[in-house]
DNA sequence: ACTCGATTTGACAACCATTCTCATCTTGCT
DNA sequence: AGCAAGATGAGAATGGTTGTCAAATCGAGT
C-alpha cells in the first residue's frame, strides 16, 4: 500500500497562522512558507539560502530554531542523509516513510501498514516498549537512470 | 521472522588476518579486535577511548579511517544516531536491521523478508532502481523499562 | 637479513553543520 | 503607550569527522 504519488506539491497561499504554537513572527512565517515552495528534502542551510536569495532576511540560527520547532510539532519531516546532515521537508500529517532519489533528491512519500505492523511485532517480541522507527529507502529514480 | 537473540556476543580469539583488503597493521587489528569485545553500537570516539584505555596507542584519525574501511568492505555496520553521529558495530554477513534500546543501547539484530520485499516492491512501483534502505527501530528494552 | 617503494600512521589543523550566547528588537497584552 | 516574555541575529563556540604531510612501517624482492 502506497499513496499513489502524493508528491506533496507546493502550495500557493502564504501562511499567516501561528507556527508550532509559538509566535507567528515574520521569520517563522517565512520559513514555513519556503517549506511549501518545494516538495523534496532540503538541508537547513539550503533553506536559509532560499530565504536570503528571495530577499527575506532571516538569520541562520533562526532557521535552525524554527525548523526544529516545526519538526517537534510534527509539521515537517526530518531525515538524516547518509553523511549525517539533517534534511527537512513539510509533511503530511500521517506517519510515513520516504523513497528518495540518490542523485536528484526527488522524494515520494510512502506509507506501509506492513512495516508498521512488522516493527511493532518485532519489538514486542523482544520486550521493547515505546517503539519508534526510521526507514528511508534510497534508489535512483526513473528520470535519473 | 527474527533471528532469536543473535546477540552478537563478543568473540574471544584476537584476529590476525588482513583487514578489509589492506595491510593488517597493529592498529587495524587493534580496531578490528575491540569491535569484537562488544555487541552494541559505539561511536568512533568511544572506540578510540576503549583502545587507548586498554593501552593500545592508535590515533583517532586512524580509528576513523579503519572504521570506514571496515564499513566499506561490509565488515561492520554503521548507523546514524538521531543526532547525526555515526555508530559502529561488527556485523554478521547478512542484511539486517537493528532494534536499539534508547537508554542502554542494547541492540538486537533483526531480519525481515517482509520489509525487504516491501521496500523492493514500493521502489519498483515508483520506477526507482538500485534500491537500498535503512531501517532502525528504537525502543526501551525490558531491562530499562 | 637488508633495501626500497608504497602504505599507513599520528599529531594537529581544517571543515562544516549545528548550537550557544547575549545584547537588542518584537510581540501580545493591558 | 509601556512592559515582560519571547524571538532574533551576529558571531563565537562545539564537536564530530576529514584533510595534511612528514615520519614510521610493511612486505616483496634480493
Amino acid at each position: 500500500m502506497t499513496n499513489t504519488e502524493p508528491k506533496t506539491e507546493p502550495t500557493t497561499e502564504p501562511r499567516t497562522t501561528p507556527v508550532a504554537g509559538g509566535r507567528p513572527t515574520k521569520q517563522r512565517l517565512a520559513v514555513a512558507n519556503v517549506l511549501s515552495t518545494f516538495g523534496d528534502f532540503r538541508s537547513a542551510q539550503e533553506i536559509h539560502s532560499l530565504l536570503t536569495d528571495s530577499g527575506e532576511k532571516v538569520g541562520l540560527a533562526t532557521v535552525y530554531r524554527t525548523l526544529q520547532l516545526l519538526a517537534d510539532s510534527g509539521e515537517v519531516d526530518v531525515l538524516r542523509t547518509e553523511d549525517g546532515e539533517a534534511a527537512y521537508r513539510r509533511c503530511s500529517d500521517s506517519h510515513h516513510h520516504h523513497l528518495v532519489c540518490r542523485s536528484c533528491g526527488a522524494t515520494v512519500e510512502v506509507e506501509g501498514p506492513t512495516v508498521e505492523r512488522w516493527t511493532k511485532a518485532i519489538a514486542a517480541e523482544h520486550g521493547y516498549r515505546d517503539i519508534s522507527h526510521t526507514l528511508e529507502i534510497f534508489g535512483t529514480c526513473a528520470a535519473c537512470s
